[in-house]
DNA sequence: TTGAAAGCGCTAACAT
DNA sequence: ATGTTAGCGCTTTCAA
C-alpha cells in the first residue's frame, strides 16, 4: 500500500541505506546514483515516513509552546498570537513544527515536565503569563532547550526574549519633544505591570536625554483599564500646570484618557499630545487616530525561534535578551508645537 | 541514561509486553501486577516514549492546522485564533496535539500533500480562509481525514462546520421584535461576504416570523469598513419612513453606522436601536456600547475538534455542518418600546 | 562509493 | 493472565 524506503530501494536496485542517503543528501552518494534514486521516488511517489523518520532520529522537529488560551484570550490578548505567529513563520522556514499547548500556571510545570520526559517535544516555548517558580526551576534543572515568551517577572536562569520597553519609552519621549512638547506625564499600570515600569523609566530616559525631565505630579499609575484612565487622567488634569503631552502605557488607558480629555474639551492634539503604545487593538478607531510606539511582536516571535535553534544545538547555553522592535507611527493625536509656546 | 520499558520489565521482573500492556491499561492485566508494574515505573521515573509509541501505533496523535497567519492576523482576526483555542482544547482532553502551519492558498494543496504522504499528522484542519479548489481535490480523493473551518464559499465535498449565521440573524430581528421595534433595517456587506449574506437572510426570515418584513429600502450592502458603514447608513437615513432600528452584519459597519447617526444627531437608542454581531473587537468600546448576537467562535472548534476525532475513526464520514453558538448581549444601543409608537 | 546489519522503543498478534 | 516474537520504516556505524 504505502511506499516505504525498501520499495525504492528494490526498485532502484540499490540498498536501503543508499536510499536513506540520498534522502538526507549524505555526500559519499555519487550524482548519478543520486538522480536515479531521485527519479524513483518520484515515479513511486515516494514519501519517508515521519513518524519513522522522527523515530530513528530521537528527534521530533517539534517545539512546543506553553501559553494560557482561556476564553477570549484572542480577543484579549492578541499580541501573544501574534508572537505564536512570528514563532511558527521562524520554525517554518527551519522545517521545524510549533506545536500549540493551552494550560495555567499552576499546571505548566507538570506538563513540561510530561514532555520533557516524553521526549515529545525538542523544545519548549513558554509563555511569560504561565511561567512559575517550579517550571522556571525544572528548565533550569533539566537544561531543556526553552525559551520563555516575555521576561519573567522574578529573577532566574531561564531562557527569555522579551521587547525592549525602556526603549520603547525613550523613543516616545523623544518623539514628543522632537514634536516641541515640553511638559510630557505618564499614566502607567501598577508596580506587577513591568512593561508599563520599564515603559515609565524609558520615558524618563528620554526626557533627561532630551533636558527634560518627568516631575513626580506628571505620573500616575492605576490597572489597565478604561475605567482607570480615565481616573488618572482626572488626577493628572488636577496639576498645574497642565501638561502639554501625554504618554499613556497601554491602549486601555489611552482609552481612558481620550474620554476624560474629551468630556472636558480639551482638544486633541491641540491642547494636548497624546501617544500610547502598541498598534492594536483599539489605537486605530480611538477619535482621533492615536500616535503611537509601534511594536513588532511578531517578528519577537521570529528573534525567539532563531534562538530556541540556537539552544536546541548548545542546550547549555542560556539566552536573556531584549529585542528591539519598534517605531513611531505618528498620526493625529500629535502634532508639531510652535517652540517656546509652553 | 533515558530509561525505556525494557528496564522496567527488567525491574519489575516480568515480560515487555506486559509492561506494555500495563501502560496502555490493557484488560488482560491482573490488578495485581498492574499496581506492582506501575510503582516500579514511578520509582524508575519512567515515561514511554513519545516517539517511539507513534511509530509503533502509525499515528501521531497530532491534528495540523493550515491557516492563513500573515502579520497582524491576530489583529484583524482574533476569530481565527480563538477558533483556534476552541480546537486545541478539545483536542487535548482527548490527548490530541494541534499543530499550527501557516500557509496560503497557493500553496496550502502542496503543504496537505506533503503532510498526507508523510503522514506527519492523524488529520488536517484546514481554515476556511486558504481554502481553494485543488485543496478540496485533495483533500475528498485522498478521504484523509479533515475538516475545514469555515464553510467554503464553493460547493464541494469536503468536511465543513461553520457558525449558524442565519440563525443569528433571525435571532437578531427576534429580539428587537420583541423590544417593539418595528421598522428594521439592514447594512450588511458585498455578495461575496457569505456570513453577511446569510445574516441578511437570516433577518429576513426573523422578521418573517414575527408577522413583518424586510423592504429593500431598508437593505444596503457594501464593503465591510467603518468608512462604508458611515455612507450606508447615509443612504439608509435618505429612505422615509426612517427605520427604529439597525442591523449591522458586522462591527466594522457597526462602528461606521453609530459615526453617521451621531453625526446627524440621531439618539442611540432613543430614535435608533442599533444591534450587530460578534462581541469582538471593537462592539465593547463603540459609545454606546452595542446590543450584539454574539457568536462563540470558540465552542465553534470545540465542536471542530469533536467531528474530527469522529472522522479519524471513520474517514470516509461526511460532515458539512452548522452549529448554532450564539445569543444576545444586552447593552445600550436597544431599548424597549412603547409599543404601537411607530 | 555502496551495502549489510544493528538498532531506535514500543505495540500487538499469537502462543502459552 | 503473561510471555514470545515479529515488526513499524528509517538512520547510522562499520565493513567492503
Amino acid at each position: 500500500m504505502k511506499v516505504t524506503m525498501k520499495d525504492v530501494a528494490r526498485a532502484a536496485g540499490v540498498s536501503l541505506s543508499t536510499v536513506s542517503k540520498v534522502v538526507n543528501g549524505h555526500y559519499s552518494i555519487s550524482e548519478e546514483t543520486a538522480t536515479h534514486v531521485k527519479r524513483i521516488m518520484e515515479e513511486l511517489h515516494y514519501y519517508p515516513n515521519a513518524r519513522a523518520q522522527n523515530f530513528a532520529t530521537g528527534k521530533t522537529k517539534e517545539v512546543i509552546l506553553l501559553a494560557g488560551m482561556e476564553a477570549n484570550t484572542a480577543f484579549h490578548n492578541p499580541h501573544m498570537f501574534e508572537i505564536i505567529a512570528g514563532l511558527e513563520e521562524a520554525l517554518r522556514r527551519k522545517d521545524y513544527r510549533l506545536v500549540l499547548r493551552g494550560t495555567d500556571s499552576t499546571e505548566a510545570c507538570g506538563v513540561a515536565e510530561e514532555i520533557i520526559s516524553r521526549q515529545s517535544a525538542d523544545a519548549i516555548a513558554v509563555h511569560v503569563g504561565i511561567m512559575s517558580h517550579p517550571l522556571s526551576a525544572l528548565l533550569t534543572k533539566t537544561q531543556f532547550p526553552h525559551i520563555v515568551l516575555g521576561m519573567p517577572n522574578f529573577s532566574s536562569q531561564v531562557c527569555w526574549i522579551d521587547n525592549n520597553n525602556t526603549y520603547s519609552g525613550t523613543m516616545a519621549a523623544a518623539f514628543l519633544l522632537s514634536k516641541g512638547y515640553r511638559r510630557i506625564a505618564f499614566l502607567g499600570g501598577l508596580y506587577y505591570d513591568l512593561g508599563s515600569a520599564h515603559r515609565l523609566e524609558g520615558v524618563k530616559q528620554g526626557l533627561k536625554n532630551g533636558g527634560s525631565h518627568l516631575p513626580d505630579q506628571y505620573i500616575w499609575l492605576g490597572e489597565s483599564t478604561r475605567a482607570d484612565g480615565y481616573r488618572m487622567t482626572c488626577n493628572l488634569l488636577e496639576q498645574r500646570p497642565h501638561p502639554d503631552a501625554i504618554v499613556c502605557a497601554n491602549n486601555y488607558i489611552a482609552l481612558g484618557c481620550v474620554d476624560a480629555l474629551k468630556d472636558r474639551r480639551i482638544r486633541i492634539p491641540e491642547d494636548m499630545g497624546v501617544v500610547t503604545f502598541d498598534d492594536y487593538p483599539f489605537s486605530q478607531i480611538i477619535e482621533p487616530p492615536l500616535t503611537v510606539v509601534d511594536i513588532h511582536v511578531r517578528s519577537m516571535g521570529a528573534q525567539a525561534a532563531k534562538h530556541l535553534l540556537d539552544i536546541i544545538r548548545h542546550p547549555n547555553m542560556q539566552i536573556q535578551t531584549y529585542v528591539t522592535t519598534s517605531n513611531v507611527i505618528e498620526r493625529s493625536s500629535t502634532r508639531s508645537r510652535e517652540l517656546g509656546k509652553g
